[in-house]
DNA sequence: CCGAGATATCGATGATTGTCGATGTTCAGT
DNA sequence: ACTGAACATCGACAATCATCGATATCTCGG
């Protein structure tokens, strides 16, 4: 819609702890058996995709122009208030799934593919 | 002026853990926006799998000589008690990675392999 | 048929999570 | 500066979950 966005802008990744780029190490899952370490770090990555709201939110941005939206564009279609979109928009952040980048007054998260894709790759036993 | 947003409100749903196989119809999730039931569906998949006893449980059992482990050999390896691990492989079995066979007074756990690749199909974005 | 072992189920409990309204913060116009 | 809009954070509450001990169920061997 709006054409001249600053695409330059810089983009603060706040990664916590359970980042997928955090699990980069991890071998596929089960050539030996997972570590308690490990294991904890994958199941923290997947519970922030557990959940019905978070899955829509990913699916929109994953779709939308840019793999990138606006949270103005979000909180309708997933019909909850806009503290818990932006509640979920922050776990999955926090996860490594989306990254944010603020322009005027609008925040727009941009899907990080690598990290579904990594997810993907760490769930498959040989 | 004034705030029209329409809340709605949260609908508990009680929906029992959904067979792997249940979401055997969803295309690769963000082709198009996920519908609420979609999103329900492989949230409640990956919320089986979001737990680190749960992982390592299908680690060890898909580890082991036919993807196959009997009950007695995962209470230890796993550090909690047995009606927590016996909980754990309840949930992956009713969730669709496991398969449950008894034989005498053991009860073999055995993994299902498509369940697993089925699920990181389903997390790839296009 | 009885006792022992393996596992499942039950009931309780503390921790985590999803949700909301209220409030705080930041930005763009006027 | 003031106002309104967009978004984040806070505090509270209800629901869900992981865990355990106790107990029930099942199966085999004697």
């Amino acid at each position: 819609m709006d054409v001249n966005i600053d695409y330059h802008r810089y983009m603060p990744t706040a990664l916590s702890l359970t980042d997928v780029s955090a699990a980069a190490c991890c071998a596929p899952l089960a050539e030996a058996a997972l570590e308690r370490t490990e294991a904890e770090t994958l199941a923290a990555l997947l519970k922030g995709l557990a959940d019905p709201a978070r899955l829509q939110l990913l699916s929109i941005v994953a779709a939308s122009e840019g793999q990138e939206a606006c949270v103005c564009d979000l909180i309708e279609p997933i019909g909850l208030s806009q503290p818990t979109v932006s509640h979920h928009l922050k776990v999955l952040t926090e996860a490594g799934f989306l990254t944010r980048s603020k322009r005027g007054t609008w925040a727009y998260y941009r899907l990080v593919p690598e990290a579904l894709s990594r997810m993907a790759e760490l769930l498959q036993f040989p």
